[in-house]
DNA sequence: GCCAAATTTAGCGATATCACCAAATCCGGC
DNA sequence: GCCGGATTTGGTGATATCGCTAAATTTGGC
């Protein structure tokens, strides 16, 4: 359910199936769509691409238009653009709003090759980041509001003392939402606690004040 | 002494002039240049330097050669090219590089001025970053040797008891060692630590082992 | 209204940390 | 050989945290 799925856009078919056939000998499977709407409309295809080769001209929607699109839909996806009318503010755009590459028709093979590699590799690492903090953030977010409160003041550095000062409670049930802290976030030190929470990006305006 | 200066290459001595002049209206300081070397030479000119208009085409050093020269300095400054004859792979590879931007002449000359904005708080932004990793750093390397054996078994969440049993030395001792790592990090917690160490990229690959 | 979860508080003993103190030893440089 | 910094160890008392158990109260939903 995690396989690298490279995903060729073209409205030229022969173009798009020059293009799958030769990525294809990368041993990695492709799918090829002939619009850059027929992409966004396919969620399963969205889902395991690890990379875009997408042209820029085409009718409809261009590449540029769904880069911009898949962006907004906090999309992360390494695209390499293929164009045959390529300038200069079009490709400073395009990188500017995070393109992995852009090739110029005609292409030499095997730098696409090297490049959706290089993408692939990419997407696949980004991924396992992804993964491992949508899992720390699950964490964080099954505590329960007083819980969170609590957290926020250990990782601030507060005495428990302090921290049921703050929220207006004994020390007594700051230990017992610390020690849920500790066990629903799976760590058993402070610094580990601090390590998970600050790697998250994490600083202090999910939901508490204190 | 850290004065935004945009520093401005062209052989083009009309060209050079011309954008020096516009790029004073935005009331920064600028120097120019002939040539890429002669930025290179200047040590003082790169440090102050908070963006880099620079001609892709210049006979010596390029435009681009410089980029990687300065890359390769472990010198970051955000460059915005400027060619007249910029084609897509030259585009391309300037941006992955990390070029700033890339104008194509005759370029609006409005937006030249608002990316060179742009890249100047970009850079002042970075610098500041920069200075602060660089003060946490300088107290990082104050710490002796033992100093940091034991910061590292605090970061890494271990009791004093592991830490002392680890580098097989009394309590006590780490007590003292940890008494001075808070001190000399200038922290009063071990979560404020913890912030501290982890924001400058450490991991435990300084000079200790246990 | 009742149930489940969340929030709150408490006690107790074992450990750990903190903030002082003082002092012996070791090692490199002048 | 002497000096200063680094490293080491010890004492003592106040505080804080940890792990465990237990329970009262509040809250929100069915």
């Amino acid at each position: 359910m995690d396989d690298p799925l490279v995903c060729v856009v073209d409205d030229d078919d022969a173009v798009r199936l020059s293009m799958s056939l030769l990525i294809e000998t990368l041993g990695l499977p492709v799918q090829s769509f002939a619009s850059a709407l027929d992409v966004l409309a396919d969620e399963e295809a969205l889902r395991q691409a690890h990379c875009l080769v997408l042209d820029v001209r085409m009718p409809g929607l261009s590449g540029v238009g769904l880069q911009e699109r898949l962006s907004r839909l906090g999309h992360p996806l390494p695209i390499i653009f293929v164009s045959a009318h390529g300038d200069v503010p079009m490709v400073a755009r395009a990188m500017r709003e995070g393109a992995f590459d852009f090739l110029q028709k005609p292409f030499n093979e095997q730098v696409l090759l090297d490049r959706v590699q290089e993408a692939v590799q990419f997407a696949a690492a980004q991924r396992a980041a992804r993964g491992w903090l949508a899992e720390i953030q699950a964490r964080i977010d099954s505590l329960t509001a007083r819980e969170s409160d609590v957290m926020a003041g250990m990782v601030a550095g507060r005495l428990n003392k302090q921290i049921a000062e703050g929220l207006g409670i004994s020390i007594k049930t700051v230990e017992q939402h610390r020690a849920r802290v500790m066990e629903k976030l799976q760590v058993d030190s402070l610094a580990e606690l601090v390590r998970l929470v600050v790697g998250v990006g994490w600083s202090a305006e999910s939901k508490n004040g204190q």
